[in-house]
DNA sequence: AAAAAAGTGAGATAATGTATCATCAATGGT
DNA sequence: ACCATTGATGATACATTATCTCACTTTTTT
C-alpha cells in the first residue's frame, strides 16, 4: 500500500500518482522513461496525460520516493527509491541495465573531492558496454 | 595548424571548422557547448550559422577530435581530445570544472563490466559538489 | 578556369520537457 | 454524507536543445 508514501510526502493520493508508483514496483524494467510510463498507461486503458506523468515524476523526485538518471539518449529515466545507492551498467546493443556498487569507487570519488578542495554532493558513473546475450 | 586534423578527419578545410577548432584550443574555457562557441563567433564579428556549430562540432566528434561530455544542465559540452581519457569534477555553483584520472577507478570498471558479463566499450563519471570557492 | 564534391546558413522540424489555466477530485470539517 | 477548500489533472501552448532540408557558396580536383 504506497497510499502511504505519497501522504508523507505532503500530497494527495490520487489516481495517476497510485499507477505511476505501481508501474515503477511491479513491472520487470525498473528503470523507465515518463514517455514508457505515458504509453504503458494508455495501453491499460487509463487515460492519463502525459503533462501529468512528468509533473507527478518530479514531484516523487523532490520528495525522494524516485530516482532520476541521465542514460544516453536524450529522455530522464526513474527508478524507485529504495534507499541503498547503487550505479548502472547498460547494454548500448539492447539497452539492458545492470546495476552494482563499489565501495572502492565510493571511496576514491570522496578523495578526489576532497583533494580537489570539492564538497561532494553527488555523483553520477555509468559503464557502457556489450551484454552477454549480445556478444554471441 | 590544424588544417591538417580536419584534412585527415577527411572533411574539408573551410572557416567554421578553423575557427571552432582554434576556439576550443585557444580558450581558458576548455569545456564549451555548441550555444557558448555560437555566441563567442557572433562576438568576433564571424557569420557563423548554429546549425553549422552543431554540424561540425558532431563531424569533430565523430572523427575524434573532440569529446562530447553530458553535464547537468541540458546541453551538450565539448573538449577538444588530447588522448589522454579523464574524468571530471563540477562546482554546482558556480560551474567550475576539474578534471582528474584515477588508476583505481578505472581498474574497478573493468573489473565490474567483466563480472557482470559486459564487453566495456565506454563510461562516464562526474562528481558533483562545491568548489573551495564557493564554500566559504 | 571549369566541374565536381562538399559545406554553409536560414529556417523548418523534431524531441523532450515545463507552464498555463479551466475544470475536476481528494480531503477535512461539519 | 455533504460541502468547501485546496490541490490535481489534462489539453494545449510554450521553451529548449538539436537536427534536417535545401538553395546557394566554397573548396578541391581536373
Ligand atoms: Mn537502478
Ligand atoms: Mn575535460
Ligand atoms: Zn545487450
Ligand atoms: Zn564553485
Amino acid at each position: 500500500m504506497e497510499s502511504k508514501d505519497i501522504r508523507a510526502a505532503g500530497l494527495k493520493v490520487t489516481l495517476p500518482r497510485l499507477k505511476i508508483l505501481d508501474m515503477l514496483e511491479g513491472s520487470e524494467n525498473r528503470h523507465l522513461s515518463a514517455e514508457e510510463m505515458y504509453r504503458a498507461l494508455l495501453e491499460e486503458g487509463e487515460e492519463i496525460g502525459l503533462a501529468t506523468v512528468y509533473r507527478v515524476l518530479t514531484q516523487f523526485e523532490a520528495a525522494g520516493l524516485v530516482k532520476r538518471h541521465h542514460f544516453e539518449g536524450g529522455s530522464s529515466v526513474f527508478e524507485l527509491n529504495q534507499g541503498e545507492h547503487h550505479d548502472h551498467i547498460l547494454c548500448v546493443k539492447c539497452g539492458k541495465v545492470d546495476e552494482f556498487y563499489d565501495e572502492v569507487i565510493e571511496q576514491r570519488q570522496s578523495a578526489i573531492a576532497k583533494e580537489k578542495g570539492y564538497k561532494m554532493t553527488d555523483h553520477s558513473l555509468y559503464i557502457y558496454g556489450e551484454c552477454s546475450a549480445c556478444t554471441e
